[in-house]
DNA sequence: ACATTAAGTGATT
DNA sequence: AATCACTTAATGT
């Protein structure tokens, strides 16, 4: 009974202000209080989904497993938040295609996904919620994605002024941005981008239709 | 002085 | 990252 009071109270205090009354009290009678010590698994490629979790506190890391086996780390669950790749299995009986793990001492909301057709047409703050929330997982995933792209981009960069500057023999390159951009397959305003940066990081100096090397350079 | 080309920047997708 | 639109700087005629 104590214990009962305390789960609603917790499931009130966060969610109240996010959810209409009537869902909280659902929220707090069908919902089961889960606590994840670090490093345990919340969740394994493969197993059943059977609950949607809401993070009441801590953190939870989610990632993917490639055929090597190795993690690829997919976004962060911290309070409040709910697993999109979870959210978007819940209607058919499937498998998990993620791991999630605590990074530090978390508590979840367990919630049955059967619940999940039904509130979504029941309540339109938990359709929000949950919308929401795929949303921005979603921007997170983008983000990360464009980050890894423009990091390639970065290194082939500055592989390419080395290999220039190994077969001229001199750090001193008579190219323009527009040329290197042609030769790496990209655009001339991002290859200045990247440019500008090198050079204020010190790795290079830029003149009209010249470019030079440093790490070449006689010292 | 004027035109042309290279490079820099902000905003948008 | 790529594209667009626009500015600024350097160079050639």
């Amino acid at each position: 009974m104590t214990n009962s009071m305390l789960v609603q109270d917790r499931i009130a205090t966060r969610f109240q202000s996010l959810f209409e009354e009537d869902l909280v009290r659902e929220l707090a009678s069908v919902g089961e209080l889960k606590k994840v010590s670090v490093d345990d698994f919340l969740m394994t490629v493969g197993r059943a989904i059977t609950h949607i979790p809401l993070v009441l506190s801590g953190a939870l890391k989610v990632m993917t497993e490639d055929e090597n086996g190795d993690e690829l780390l997919l976004y962060y669950l911290e309070l409040g938040d709910t697993c999109a790749m979870t959210l978007n299995c819940c209607t058919k009986k499937s498998k998990s295609a993620v791991t999630a793990i605590a990074e530090e001492e978390t508590e979840v909301l367990l919630v049955p996904v059967e619940k999940m057709e039904e509130w979504m047409v029941k309540y339109s703050s938990w359709r929000a919620f949950v919308l929401g929330s795929y949303n921005s997982r979603l921007n997170e995933m983008l983000e990360a994605i464009d980050g890894l792209a423009f990091n390639n981009m970065n290194e082939r960069l500055i592989k390419y002024l080395r290999d220039r500057a190994m077969v001229m023999h001199s750090g001193n390159l008579n190219i323009t941005h527009h040329q290197i951009a042609n030769d790496l397959n990209s655009s001339r305003v991002v290859i200045s981008r990247l440019m500008k940066k090198l050079e204020m990081d010190g790795l290079i100096e830029q003149y009209r239709n010249k470019v030079k090397v440093l790490e070449f350079m006689p010292k």
